[in-house]
DNA sequence: CAACCGTATGCCGATATGGTTATACCGTAC
DNA sequence: GTACGGTATAACCATATCGGCATACGGTTG
């Protein structure tokens, strides 16, 4: 259940990696690059949901979402599970969580440096 | 300096993140979604390089090496810095190579799990 | 069986993206 | 000043992606 885990794992030795293991993490980048499939994960945040329940959570057709979660599932983000007539779909883990939030970090300092240059010396506005 | 930082940020709140927010977090994973960018990142963690340096380690075009640093410093990613006739560009700082460990770390973990469903009961062929 | 509901898939148009070529920009050196 | 090297930008093509519509698939209910 640890989250604490090496850093530096077997198939990703730090030397050039290939190409194929280039193409893999991108694809997983590539994944979380699109604003309706973090919306999908953040509504899945509070725990699984079918895909009736994120079309009226998020917004999106049905036939969209149903591919958005079909990539998301690809990527390994998502786990889907059935449930009599629906499928329920789910954070694979949390480490998905941990990835935004490092994001998320990142663009909060951004921002915050960008808004010091916009304005050095003004307060707030 | 310190790399240790609190998860929550100010302007990343926990309820409902606006459309605006999840666009530029999902501008910031595009930017890494993309294996001639990861080929870049890599290419600099042993320190800056010029675009010229660059060209000979990513063996990408100039050109589209040019646009790709574009965007990666759009993103936050990569500083750039005049040295002459050269352009100096590096990594911004540490914490996207945690990213990039983050997922290379869900990645081996899916590789190994589809391997086992691939071949549960040999060896290691 | 048929009817129905939830989900997935195929097709389409609009738009975005990556890569190449040619060229403009900006320093430096002469 | 001109010539030149390094970098950025513009124009272009090929391809990929998103979103919507229609429809097929799968399971449930009667």
């Amino acid at each position: 259940m640890s989250t604490r885990r090496p850093v530096r794992h077997a198939t990703t030795a730090r030397r050039t990696p290939t190409p194929e293991l280039l193409g893999l993490v991108a694809g997983r980048f590539r994944a979380l690059g699109e604003p309706a499939r973090l919306g999908i994960l953040h509504a899945l945040e509070d725990g699984p949901l079918s895909v009736t329940a994120l079309v009226a959570r998020t917004g999106l057709g049905q036939a969209n979402l149903s591919k958005h979660l079909q990539q998301l599932h690809s990527a390994g983000f998502v786990s889907r599970t059935r449930r009599g007539m629906f499928v329920d779909y789910a954070l694979a883990d949390e480490r998905v969580l941990h990835l935004c939030e490092l994001m998320c970090g990142r663009l909060d300092d951004d921002l915050a440096a960008s808004r010091a240059v916009m304005a050095p010396q003004r307060r707030s506005a």
